[in-house]
RNA sequence: GGCGGAAUAGCUCAGUUGGCUAGAGCAUACGGUUCAUACCCGUAGUGUCAUGGGUUCAAAUCCCUUUUCCGCUACCA
């Protein structure tokens, strides 16, 4: 007996801070269109899906909710699980951070790479040089000593467990380029390698003391595990993996052994680096083998620009599920979809869609074929043998379109190989006008001829819909009911003709997409959208005083703070840094003199709405240069939570100089 | 600023190693058909293939210039 092969694919794990959107939904979608494509191609497959639910975000809305962090998640990722299983995906496993078996391994993990040293305890805000008054990383010193001045720095208080990256880079950057494959769309490959690995990296912060909510560090019960050990290490302890060998068994299976490492990571373009980068330094350093490939998929944008609550137009896929169904959903994220951009959602774009496609060509395929079968033949769909030479291109068209589905699948070209299987319909509605069928049917001694063209056209919407499984599980369901006919395994594509002969189809067919009117939808999602707008309102109403939490610094004496001094300047003229994105160069008066301070505020403030500004200058902070443009002070500003900058003034005039105390 | 990518029909995009009148889908117009969910089939298109130059018998494709957009990244004193 040979063994199956195995597939192993995951999603990321979704993060628990509320109700995913449209755009997260797609992975699991797309995720779960691959994996049924590989089941049907005969692997054994295993498809695994999650919640990530540690962090300070959620500690902070719980709080905010007055519930317990576990409570909490456990809402969510309820949520979660049901959408996913709103929209078919067919995952063998859905993990989720709090699971009591990954906490426990991860808490290993971690003290074995501690032991191993490479998690060493430093410093978070890195390494202080006192003449100086400058934090650097660990990676930025020079021989250990202070870049600007060559003293040595001092390791300021805040500390922190790191991961040593610099160690494993070059066996990094040999595995990818010896493996084309690993990093998928290629360009991505690029971005990695010239941003990260080439320059060389910094090693990385994976332990935490400003929250409590996530998984403790148990030789260290002041710090919890940061984000991604956690988060990285479900895609192996979600298969019973365990550091010391004794996997879990799962039905006397060994998961970890028969699945690792994994066939593919699915996930956002926006993780790959984490994906790419830290967790293969995390498996190089525990010994275990690399994933065999890692996937950043674009993502489905709104056309009128980001999603946001407050603007109403935020898409959730039960909404898109409630006027659509499930497959229509599905058929419209894994079509818009490119490989390598981002892909547009609209209400109308789904309209569009459902009407053209599915119901107009597949629907009403379907159901012409079934109706003209009952009115013509009594329903008996028989191949009388009555060939044409028309009958040849459908034939060879209906055998061509699954080799051609394998192999952009393959590719992960997902939105493509449906496409394909839509050829497929296609050619079947030009098959009927070129054989008319009607007027076949009038003619009694043709009715042989007509019972073979709709045996012909049953068999290759048989093949058709059992292609559409992976993408499209009800239709296809729906479809081969309607047809009385079995659904046809990959390997049973290499043939025309294995519909039972003789076979009789429904009497009453079913409509399978009811067409759409583009103004009624448009109607409700304006509903949906005003609905979302108060929502918003609410929520924001309730929590009027909003309050952010900013990781702590340590305490400074008296003295430190009156090393700094600060005083009111008048912006007497500003400009726009030319090669910067993000600054301005403003000429301040302090007093008698005038200072120039460069600011990142380019996109919060205008270079001439700037010019008159009474603001706040820390004026004795050591020059620097930005952007090659010098800058002797520093504009202070408040920034909330989404980065958004406003400047600090005197709440009364004050002229400019006037000291700050 | 660094690295990378993109610019093709009204819209969304294909266009492989340079090769015959530059393609598909949607939308539009016209024609055909009536089994069907007013559906399906056919035909017609419009294109200075972003820009200017170069290589070549031949450039959407290769090289350089300019412009615009996008991604990642840095600067945020």
């Amino acid at each position: 007996m040979e063994e199956k092969k195995t597939f192993y694919l995951t999603t990321a794990i979704a993060y628990t801070s509320g109700k995913p959107h449209i755009g997260n939904t797609y992975e699991a979608v797309l995720a779960d269109s691959i994996v049924r494509f590989k089941r049907m191609q005969g692997y054994d497959v295993r498809f695994q899906t999650g919640t990530d639910e540690h962090g300070q975000k959620i500690e902070l809305k719980s709080e905010e909710a007055g519930i317990t962090p576990k409570q909490f998640v456990d809402d969510v990722s309820g949520q979660i699980k049901t959408i996913w299983d709103m929209m078919n995906t067919s995952y063998d496993k859905f993990i989720r951070t709090t699971d009591e078996y990954h906490e426990k391994q991860v808490q290993k993990i971690f003290k074995k790479l501690y032991e191993k040293g490479d998690i060493y305890k430093g410093h978070y805000e890195g390494m202080y040089c006192t003449p100086c008054e400058s934090f650097f990383t660990p990676s930025q010193l020079v021989d250990g000593k202070c870049p600007d001045c060559g003293r040595e720095c001092q390791p300021a208080k805040e500390e922190a467990y790191f991961l040593k990256l610099s160690k494993y880079t070059d066996r990094l950057i040999e595995h990818i380029n010896t493996h084309p494959e690993f990093i998928q769309p290629e360009s991505r490959k690029n971005e990695m390698m010239n941003n990260f690995l080439l320059p060389g990296l910094q090693d990385l912060c994976v332990s935490r003391t400003s929250f409590k909510w996530g998984i403790p560090v148990d030789f260290d019960p002041n710090h919890v595990v940061y984000v991604w050990i956690d988060a990285l290490s479900n895609y192996i302890t979600g298969l019973g993996f365990d550091l010391d060998g004794n996997h879990t068994l799962d039905d006397g299976e060994n998961l970890y052994e028969k699945f690792w490492p994994a066939d593919l990571h699915l996930i956002g373009k926006d993780i790959l680096r984490f994906h790419t980068i830290y967790w293969p330094v995390m498996l190089m350093a525990l010994d275990l083998p690399l994933p065999k490939q890692i996937f950043g998929h674009p993502w489905l944008l709104q056309g009128d620009g980001k999603m946001s609550k407050s603007k109403g137009n935020v898409i959730y896929a039960d909404d898109l599920v409630d006027l659509f169904g499930v497959d229509a959903v599905r058929y419209f994220v894994l079509h818009e979809m490119p490989f390598e951009n981002d892909g547009v959602i609209s209400w109308e774009l789904m309209v569009e869609r459902m009407n053209s496609d599915l119901a107009n060509v597949l629907g009403n395929l379907v159901n012409r074929t079934i109706s003209m079968s009952n009115k013509y033949l009594g329903g008996v769909i028989a191949d009388k043998g009555v060939a044409e030479e028309v009958d040849e291109d459908l034939k060879a068209k209906v055998l061509e379109v699954p080799m051609n589905v394998i192999q952009k699948m393959e590719q992960l070209r997902v939105a493509d190989a449906i496409t394909e299987v839509f050829s497929l319909f296609k050619r079947c509605n030009k098959y009927i006008d070129e054989t008319e069928p009607w007027v076949l049917g009038k003619d009694e001694a043709k009715k042989d001829r007509l019972s073979t063209v709709l045996y012909n056209l049953v068999e290759s919407i048989t093949i058709g819909a059992s292609l559409l499984e992976a993408f499209m599980p009800d239709t296809t369901e729906k479809i081969l009911a309607q047809l009385h006919a079995e659904k046809r395994s990959m390997d049973e594509m290499d043939r025309f003709g294995k519909y039972a002969s003789g076979t009789k189809v429904t009497e009453t067919p079913e409509i399978l997409f009811m067409r759409l009117d583009s103004k009624e939808v448009l109607a409700k999602a304006e509903e949906i959208k005003q609905k979302q707008i108060a929502e918003a309102k609410a929520e924001s109403g309730e929590s009027e005083e909003e309050v952010i939490d900013i990781e702590a610094k340590p305490e400074v004496t008296f003295d430190d703070f009156m090393k700094m001094q600060f005083q009111v300047g008048e912006i007497i003229a500003c400009e726009e840094v030319k090669k910067s994105k993000k600054l301005l160069c403003s000429q301040v008066k302090v007093g008698s003199e005038v200072k120039q301070i460069v600011s990142g505020i380019k996109q919060y403030y205008s270079a001439e709405e700037m010019v008159g500004k009474k603001v706040m200058v820390l004026v004795n902070l050591k020059p620097a240069k930005l952007a090659g443009v010098l800058s002797e002070g520093m504009l202070l500003c408040a920034e909330d939570a989404e980065g958004n900058l406003a400047l600090m003034a005197p709440e009364k005039p004050m002229p400019a100089g006037a000291e700050i105390c």
